[in-house]
DNA sequence: CTGAAACCTGAACCAGTATTCAACTTGTGT
DNA sequence: ACACAAGTTGAATACTGGTTCAGGTTTCAG
């Protein structure tokens, strides 16, 4: 469940200044810390897991901790960020190569679904950053939105949506995704990612309302 | 956990047992003390907010919290309780009262910003027991998207929605309306939560696919 | 080899705060 | 009036856990 990412802009490594490790030997015990501090937290929460914690499962001593994260709030920090941009870059590919935007969102919801079971330890420090980092809370959701308003927007510029979109849509959409997330991909997996995937699609694309059609094929069948 | 379902769900008076009061001066000091609880807890969260900070603001003394409740644990569960009993509450006559069931899913949600925008703690409070009392946080959620499911369902038997309505939608709908909610109802208030209803709705019935009937519309316009 | 910088260590410190308790006050039924 | 239950009080207790620090060990450039 934890994961081993490059250097990119969100590497705690960079962040820092007076704090990063300089050497390889450092560089490793920065990142054995970083990896139970996600485990930790993810298991009981960031008020339940304590710093002793997180060292002893790192295997380093207490004090050491100090020498990479100036507090408990800032490998907190660290970590949202962290994971924040992993799901980013898990997702975007399906996105991308999706034939068009109905196929775009279906492909989005699965692979987030997906990369939930993965890493069910995501909602426990991404909703808990509400209440520890309020800022990188409100941060990771309104990109996230934003990031689904625009695809729509430039959908809507080609003429495969209807054109009346807005923020409204992204947020809805963020929406049904997080919760859908939570019951299909922490609380149980009773549902294959890729049909509740479809199920949205459809009611994204013709929306919910019985139409005509409908009532004549019940209609053929009764 | 959840266990008297009969009571009067949102009083919290008859949640408890041997700590219930007795006497009308016993009744005006709880009351007192939950609400204080529910304005501590929601400015500053489970954590933060002590137990000298709720019976200060509730204008009693330290010990007389524990006349009324167990622990820290048991006011913030009562909350919980109370939070998610007057949601429902305040917004189940506007769905009763419409008159088809894309009209009933508008008034649900133009219904539920409104109460948010009045209670914005209650994000704070029924988020916060994901970590704090997951039980109740899980019973929420799961309650409130079968509310939706069922009542789908049953508009389905009454051919005015898709016959293959199921909880996936269910969950969706809960979704996109728990993140307008806190998009719009407690981070700013930027439309109104009618504009926000009217265009879920509208998504909800139609879809958000360019039918010929938009082509056709806007070649006229061009 | 050598000295300084980087790193590691864990006991000790300390602030905050949930919970307890024994004495005191108020309300009420008889 | 009386007595007993219900309610109130806040200092004292107990404990958790974040943070510091003084001293030891490893690494590596020169």
């Amino acid at each position: 469940m934890a994961k081993a990412q490059e250097t990119t802009p969100s590497d705690p490594a960079v962040i820092g200044d007076s704090k990063a490790p300089r050497t390889e030997r450092g560089r490793r015990t920065m990142r054995a810390i970083l990896d139970a501090a996600a485990i930790e937290f993810g298991d009981n929460g960031f008020h339940q897991a304590s710093i002793s914690d997180i060292t002893r499962r790192a295997g380093v001593a207490l004090g050491s901790f100090y020498t990479y994260f100036d507090s408990k709030d800032a490998v907190f920090r660290a970590l949202v960020r962290d994971m924040s941009d992993q799901v980013r870059d898990h997702v975007a590919p399906a996105i991308l190569s999706a034939p068009d935007q109905i196929a775009a969102e279906q492909a989005g919801l699965r692979e987030f679904i997906r990369f939930v079971r993965d890493h069910k330890e995501i909602y426990r420090i991404i909703d808990e950053a509400e209440f520890v980092d309020p800022e990188s809370f409100r941060l990771h959701y309104a990109t996230t939105a934003d990031r689904i308003t625009r695809r729509l927007r430039k959908a809507a510029d080609r003429g495969e949506v209807k054109g009346d979109v807005s923020e409204v849509h992204g947020w809805a959409i963020m929406g049904m995704n997080v919760f859908l997330g939570l019951r299909y991909g922490v609380w149980s997996e009773d549902e294959t990612p890729d049909e509740i995937a479809k199920v949205v699609a459809k009611m994204l694309k013709e929306g919910i309302l019985r139409s005509p059609d409908d009532r004549a094929m019940s209609e053929v069948k009764t």
